[in-house]
DNA sequence: TTGAAAGCGCTAACAA
DNA sequence: TTGTTAGCGCTTTCAA
């Protein structure tokens, strides 16, 4: 900016007027001075824009694993919104790990970010939130609920009743699940299926996704002659049991029936299509960033916005 | 910085010699700055850091399609190795446009990032190389590879005349692209397919990813009783020729081969489970991002690095 | 080994 | 409408 000063006359200050453009500023002088930084092909720094107030037009974004099609998609949805409203992200992986989370937190603070976007791992320890309430910038909560922050979600417990329901219609009379017994998916799933008549410990059975899953399904399925289903918690573990399912000679969705979640976009073609849980991705991350960057230019307290939105059942070939 | 000065009586400067670590302080201030600091849970500000050198320790990620898995994937490697050197990441999407990663270049030097990861769209573009060349920041290509630039990358080229090679040694004996016809490993394979006597217009075909694929392609499989093979030019193209091939009755591997790039997660769980060529990805995130790091900490001029990676065919059940 | 002072590139308050 | 001045939170001289 001094450089261009210097080139045309007035002051730096001028030149930030022109530049920024929310001052009056002699159309003259405006003119040389933006023919000028074009000439020069003038960046801002937004390093010393942002030293000044809290204005970095940074949004942190943490996910739990951007290689899951599910995330990787939220994130560049999220990006693309930002991006429209003139900001950036700088993006975080915690790989579902705790410690990771922590960590970013800090280098959040250390850039200053305006706002941060997070897929939280512990939203429900009291501790976490109140560690993210002492941060001085808003934090809004994606795809999870974290009671007292603003959060944009779908319900995974009434997702999770939907697929049980859509189960038991099938007719599919026990049930596994694979993926973490406090997953609130699980949590909705169980106590619909108990609603309704299948709480049984024998029916109903909780797989944590690993190595030995092939073994355990396969134990699991000749255990018992009833029509049995699968409901795995997210698409990468359907994948999975549809691969085990095939080694097997188990054939979907006659002897199995298997559902996913997230309804991510190799569902459509996998043989079977597999049926799944659609979250509307493109919507939740648009409405947070417009929320969260409500938030930062219109800073205050605020009641905590809870937004749930609704899960589809996407039903295809493989229930 | 100046409030843990004042509480521990001593001069803001000597906080920040403290707090970096790389000069002489005697013990006992030291222990009661760390003390101080550690009590107040103080976090730089990467912002005034930045100002004064060119250190922000903050990397520029630009990927092409951060939703395909072998992106997400990269992406993924890129961050964990950068921030094992205490960097962190801001990532753009460019979505294969050139106007976005335009874009993204200026976003980039207002944060004055210390370095650049590309996954270019435009790298053969001279225009585009003499851009990044007039950038102060060190850039290095990631994927492709860009003349006169770092690049870290498998030979396109190599990849798909392996892909030929396959195909033919399978007893396939038409075949078709799906991609762009400039995409360096269509090159490779029409190169190798001439090579081998199989160069006719007649047998050799093309097709853009796009809505009317399942209609061409059915058209093009039943012009002709030769036995067909698919060279899909990513994964994600590969799982939807599965999905077509399906749809017509056509039995993969047996009437038509298909085979896709970069040897995502799913493959191996998909039915076929898909053949593929692999990259490596974590040697390639993880060299690329050393190399970015030492340029970046002994600045100079160099002379252009030129990484390339063998590609591995991985065959599975598709071809 | 420590402190005082200057300055990185901007914005904002104030004066002209 | 424009210029002057101060200051954001640090690092980096230069003296002491």
């Amino acid at each position: 900016m001094s450089e261009i000063a210097r080139l045309t006359n007035v002051s730096q200050p001028t030149v930030s007027r022109v530049l920024n453009g929310n001052t009056k500023v002699a159309p003259e002088i405006r003119e040389r001075v933006l023919a000028c930084a074009r000439a020069h092909d003038y960046q801002f720094n937004a390093l010393a824009k942002g030293l000044q107030g809290s204005k970095t037009r940074l949004l942190g974004v943490l996910v739990t694993d951007i290689s899951n099609g599910f995330f990787a998609d939220l994130a560049k949805q999220i990006e693309v919104a930002a991006r429209e409203n003139g900001y950036s992200i700088i993006l975080f992986n915690s790989d579902y790990n705790p410690k990771n989370e922590q960590e970013y937190l800090d280098v959040v603070r250390r850039y200053r970010v305006d706002g941060v976007l997070a897929v939280p791992i512990r939203e429900t320890s009291p501790q976490w939130r109140d560690y993210v309430k002492k941060l001085d910038v808003p934090v809004v909560t994606i795809t999870r609920r974290a009671h007292g922050l603003d959060s944009f979600y779908v319900d995974h417990a009434q997702a999770g009743a939907m697929v049980a329901d859509h189960l038991i219609d099938r007719g599919y009379r026990r049930f596994l699940f694979i993926g973490k017994d406090y997953d609130g998916k699980y949590v909705g799933f169980r106590r619909q299926l108990t609603d309704r008549g299948f709480g049984d410990a024998a029916t109903n059975r909780v797989l944590r996704s690993h190595d030995q899953l092939g073994q355990e399904l396969r134990d699991w399925f000749f255990s018992d002659t009833a029509r049995a289903a699968i409901f795995a918690g997210n698409d990468i573990y359907a994948l999975q049991v549809l691969d085990i399912l095939r080694e097997l000679g188990i054939s979907v969705p006659r002897q199995a029936g298997v559902i996913g979640f997230d309804d991510t976009f190799m569902g459509r073609f996998l043989n079977p299509r597999l049926s799944s849980v659609s979250q509307p991705t493109a919507s939740m991350a648009r409405e947070a960033v417009e929320w969260l960057l409500d938030r930062i230019e219109h800073p205050g307290p605020r009641e905590a916005q809870n937004r749930p939105f609704p899960a589809e059942l996407v039903i295809r070939e493989s229930t």
